[in-house]
Formats: C-alpha cells, structure tokens, sequence
RNA sequence: GGUCGCAUAGCUCAGCUGGAUAGAGCACCUGCCUUCUAAGCAGGCGGUCCCAGGUUCGAAUCCUGGUGCGAUCACCA
C-alpha cells in the first residue's frame, strides 16, 4: 500500500477514535527543511470537521502513528503541523524495490497516441533563435508524453508555399547569377535566405522612389514592382507554371538540406512530415459539411463563416467569397488529415507561439463543433517570444540570431571552458569535439528549457550563456563525477560481504526523497506540457547530490555494506539525471 | 477600445491542488583542492512577492478593480 493511502488510512482511524469526527482528506506536504520530519500533516484543516486544540489533535494523531504505522517512527507538532519522520527502513525498502534504474521513472507506452506538431518553418529562411525555442519545447514535450506512457507521433508542417517563398525566388532569379549551394559554399537554407532579404532591400528602395515621386506610402506599398512581380510569380505557380515550379523545388530542396542539417545538429527529429502545397487545399471539402451541420453560414457573397459570439469571440471566416481557402481552412483540412494517417491519434500539441493563441482557440472549437472525438483532446503548446536586447528579431532586416550560429558559438564556449580546465587532455581529437558539442547544446537547451513555456525570453548575444549554478552543464558535470564513482566502484569490487544494518545520512534521506518524486514529477510535466518541471527537478536533485557528495564520503565509508549502498544511491541519481535530461534532448557526458 | 498572457532579490528564474520564517543561480563578500572531477561545496549580503480592496484560521498563490509590458482582434500566413 501507498505511504499516503496507509497515512490517511490510519489518521482518519485516530480522528474517529479519539473525537468521533469522519475526516474527508487529509492534507500532506513535505516537510520543510527548518523542522524535523519527512512529511506533514497539516491539521488547520481539519478544525472545521475535529473541534478542538490543533496542536494536541496533532499530538494525538502523531502518538497513533507511531503506534500503528510501522514507518512511522517519531513525531513533532509545531502550530498547527504535525511533522511525522519516517523510518530509514521505510527508505532503503523503497531505494530497493527499484528494479531498474535505467527505466526508473518511465511508463511503457499504451495504446493511444498523441500527435506533436513542432518547429513548422517557412522554406525561405533559415531557422533562427525563435525556432530553436520552438523546436527544444515540442521536442522534449513530445519525449515527455512517451515517457509519461503515451504513443508519440512527431510532425511539422513545412510551410513551403506562398507569398514568401516567391519573394526569394524572385530575388535569386534577378540577382543570384546562378548562385548555388555548392558555388557559393553556403548552407542552402542561408542562400535562400540571404535572397530574401535581398527582396526586402530592393522592395523598400522602390518604395522609397514612389514616395519620392509624391505616391501615397500605402499605396507605394502595394504598388512597388517587385512586390507585383511577387505575387504574378505566386499566381503563376499555383496555376502549375513548369519554369516557376522547377525553381521552387530547387530552391526548396536547398532549403531541406539546410534544415535537416539544423535539425541534425541540434538533435531533433520528425516522424511524420507535411507540406503545405499538399494540404493547402485540404478543408474546403469540409466547408459544405460544415454548412449542412449549421455549424458554418453563407452570406450572401459567397463567403463562408462561422460564428462564434457565443463563446465570446468574433465571426471567424472559413471560405473567401471567391472560394478559395483561408489558414484556418487549410488547419481544418490538415488537422482531419493527421487522424487519417493515424488512425490511433487521440489528440494533437501544436508547439507555436503565443501570437497564435487566438487563431488556435477558434481552431479548436470549430474541429469541436464539427463532432470530432479527438477535439477534445487539442492543445496548444503556447510559448513566448524570444526577443533581443533590441527588440524583436526580424528575418527581413537580418535582426536574428541564426540557429547554426548560435550552436556554434556555445560549441565554442564549451571548448574554451574545457580547455582552461584542461580535464580531458587525453581525449581525441574526435571525442573532444564530440564533448564540446555535448556541454554547448546542453548549456543553450537547458537554458531555454529551464523557463516556463509562457513566458517570454529575453537573449542577450553580448552575456553569454551560463555554465555555473542554475545550468546545463553544472548538472552534466554531476553526471560525470557520479560516473568516476561508479568506475572507480568496478574497478574496487569486493566480493560479498556480511551485510551490515544501514543508519541514513541526512543527506542519503533526502537524496532518496528526491529521487522517489521522479516519476510523479514525469507525469505532472506531461500533464502540463511543460519541460521546465524536469528541468527544475532535476537542478533539485543535482544540488543536493553534490552536497552529499561532498560532505559524505564514499569509499571512505564505515564498512563494504554502507559503500555499496552508496554507489548504488550515486547509481540511482546517475540513471534519474541521464533519464531526465534524455526527457529534455540533452546528452551527458561520462566524463568532463 | 474588446479579449488573452505576464509582473517575485540589482539581473535571470523556482514557488505543486491556498499553509510554517518566500527559495535558487548570476553578481558582490568569506572560507574550503597532498583524500571519490573546485563547471563544485559551506556560509554572508540582498525582498512594499506591481498597487488597492475582498474571501479565509491562513494569500506570492483564489476573487474584484486598477497600473505597466507583450500579444491578438484581416476575405494575411
């Protein structure tokens, strides 16, 4: 039986006995650290039900605890808290009946799915800072859910089509001289990239001009040529032109290179991917569905909507007058088309921006009203921006961190670190960089990983990313003391020995504690989407390891049995971190 | 203007369903490497939890109102 049911089990026993009052629940916390105990039963609570003095209701209670529940072994009442400590016997059992460390903390998964939509790029640049938020937080969602006991689809939609992507491919057209990938030495999602903001250049040049020739600056706007030529090229690419077609896969399939290269690099993956020009079309067929279930209206132009006031938003509009489809349409569409290939889908996270909140809130409710049962389970996985000392960063202007560049500066950092520390000078060449790469990508994960997904993130180039305290490589470096232990523990390995009664260090009772919260803490992070709650687990866990670590020997303990256990504590906590930061797509390093 | 989100130490952030004296890291100051990796440990300094009301035995947390910042409210994507 569960330590709380059994608790509960037992205090209500003790209430109904001594005051003759039926308790509902109970309420545990831990116990904070200034006082003596492990867990708290805080009986302000239960005044309303048990009349009475709190403190000797507390004394009351404790004194049947101890009496009856055999972990219990001591008590003490402060105020209205009745701190119960529990025996080391209740602990080591509990440290013993983990099976196995290395899936400790990981539910088998089941037969339902969810799919999680992340990264979702324009083909006409490369991925920057905002991305990479996107891409870590949809990632180790993604990762969080399947350890939590779920199926896991990952899937981005390649937004490879429109006004945008025109815009580089005019621009190449005009200015590239037959500028490739390979001629020019550049990664293919820089070079498209680097055409779009060349548009941008030449778009607001012209502009200028009009303005100059007294055009109104609206009117500059809509009117400058290259925009027209932008948008002739669009019209003629959806009509099929086979010139304009062949440069859009050229210069797309430069793009993909880059990107899968990017994604590489940072180490994330996709199960499934879509492309708008497949599905851009999807959802008009539900447009007539929608309209017989009354869930959409027609007014007398042609246009399609769907009215909303009800639920206090606005009328939403689903098909233009001239009947092509809009963005939500196209989500519709595509959204029906997800459960259709996978058929075991019973809900879907879309990782994307706050700015869309809305859009997804109408989404939602529209799939809602059309009667699908996996509406219900839609989520939107919501997550500030990342803005620059600057301001907000901006692909057109060139006002973005790149997110190849960002690597490699962390890369770089890491390397600098490591090579002051000079710990690893018998490495290769090839496992150096190997481990550089490990700290860099895991300073810049964890750093971003770290913050509440709502809230926005203020990057400063200029401050580089910490190493010390609160961070990724502080907890990689824990990793790899604890595999020093262990290799250390091999090489030393004693035969068995008579075993020996174990008396808990302090600091061996809460470490334990910690590491026993692990899986309740995986659940709770997939139930709200949020890898901040690993992240911050794990920094707990981490912090108090390295003072037990430090203030505890090891193989300096009194006898064989108590070093055993602690190696195999150390082993435990290795094994929580290594899972842990897997659940965040950060790698650990045996040694560094 | 309507709607949504955020506001906690100089800076970056935790704070679970309301609970004890609001916690970390960075920065600053003091100690600790002939003993398991000092990217560490032990400690110090640092707070009107945006403001004002309310609910409660008890509020950073819940409710109402306000202030500030951000987003959004297109036959754009």
């Amino acid at each position: 039986m569960n330590l709380h049911t059994n608790l509960t089990k037992h205090i209500k026993e003790a209430v109904s006995q001594n005051y003759g009052a039926t308790l509902e629940t109970i309420e545990f916390q831990a116990t904070r650290k200034d006082f003596e105990g492990d867990v708290t039963v805080v009986i302000f609570s239960m005044l309303r039900t048990v009349k009475g003095n709190p403190v000797q209701i507390g004394e009351t209670i404790g004194a049947y605890l101890v009496e009856h529940v055999a972990e219990v072994s001591k008590y003490n009442v402060v105020k209205g808290f009745l701190n119960v400590v529990l025996s080391d016997a209740y602990y080591l059992d509990f440290f013993r009946s983990i099976q196995d460390f290395g899936t400790y903390g990981r539910v088998p998964p089941g037969k339902d799915a969810m799919m999680v939509e992340y990264a979702s790029p324009n083909t006409n640049k490369p991925l920057h800072l905002g991305h990479v938020r996107n891409v870590l937080l949809g990632y180790s969602v993604a990762e969080i859910l399947k350890a939590s006991g779920k199926k896991v689809y990952k899937t981005q939609i390649i937004n490879d089509r429109g006004i945008h992507i025109c815009k580089s491919m005019l621009a190449w057209q005009r200015f590239g001289n037959g500028e490739t990938p390979e001629s020019s030495g550049l990664k293919g999602d820089t070079l498209v990239g680097k055409y779009y903001v060349r548009f941008d250049k030449e778009y607001k040049a012209e502009i200028n001009k009009l303005i100059e020739k007294g055009t109104p600056e609206k009117e500059a706007k809509a009117k400058a040529p290259i925009l027209i030529e932008a948008q002739e090229m669009l019209r003629k690419w959806e009509a099929g032109d086979p010139e304009v077609v062949a440069l859009w896969k050229k210069m797309n399939g430069w793009v993909y290179d880059g990107f899968d290269a990017t994604y590489e690099n940072i180490g994330v993956d996709f199960d499934k991917n879509y492309y708008e020009s497949d599905t851009y079309l999807l959802g008009k067929d539900f447009i007539e569905t929608g309209l017989k279930k009354g869930v959409f209206e027609k007014d007398p132009d042609g246009s399609v909507w769907c009215d909303l006031t009800d639920e206090g938003l606005d009328r939403k509009i689903v098909l233009r007058s001239d009947g092509t489809a809009v963005y939500m349409t196209q989500d519709i569409g595509t959204a029906i088309q997800r459960v259709k290939d996978f058929p075991d889908v019973k809900g879907m996270i879309y990782t994307v921006g706050n700015e869309q909140d809305y859009h997804f809130k109408v989404l939602f409710l529209i799939l809602k009203k059309l009667g699908f049962s996996w509406a219900e389970n839609l989520y939107h996985l919501s997550y500030g921006m990342v803005d620059l000392p600057s301001g907000k960063m901006k692909s057109r202007e060139g006002t973005v961190v790149d997110a190849d560049d960002l690597i490699e500066d962390m890369v770089t950092t890491a390397k600098e670190i490591s090579e002051e520390l000079g710990k690893i000078d018998d490495f290769s060449e090839k496992e150096k960089n190997q481990l550089y790469k490990t700290i860099g990508l895991g300073a810049l994960k964890y750093y971003i990983l770290k913050v509440d997904p709502k809230k926005r993130i203020l990057f400063n180039p200029e401050e580089s990313v910490d190493f010390q305290g609160n961070t990724g490589p502080f907890i990689q470096y824990t990793y790899a003391r604890i595999q020093s232990i262990l290799r250390k523990a091999a090489e030393n390995a004693t035969q068995d020995q008579e075993e020996e009664a174990i008396q808990l260090h302090p600091k061996e009772k809460e470490l334990i504690k910690i590491v026993q919260q692990f899986p309740e803490t995986v659940q709770l992070a997939a139930s709200n989407y949020s890898p901040a709650l690993v992240a911050n687990y794990t920094y707990d866990l981490v912090k108090e390891f390295n003072s037990f670590y430090q203030n505890v020997p090891i193989f300096g303990a009194e006898n064989p049995t108590e070093i055993g256990f602690r190696v195999a504590l150390c082993d435990a906590v290795g094994n929580v971190i290594k899972t842990a930061f897997s659940l965040l797509g950060i790698h650990v390093p045996d040694r560094m």
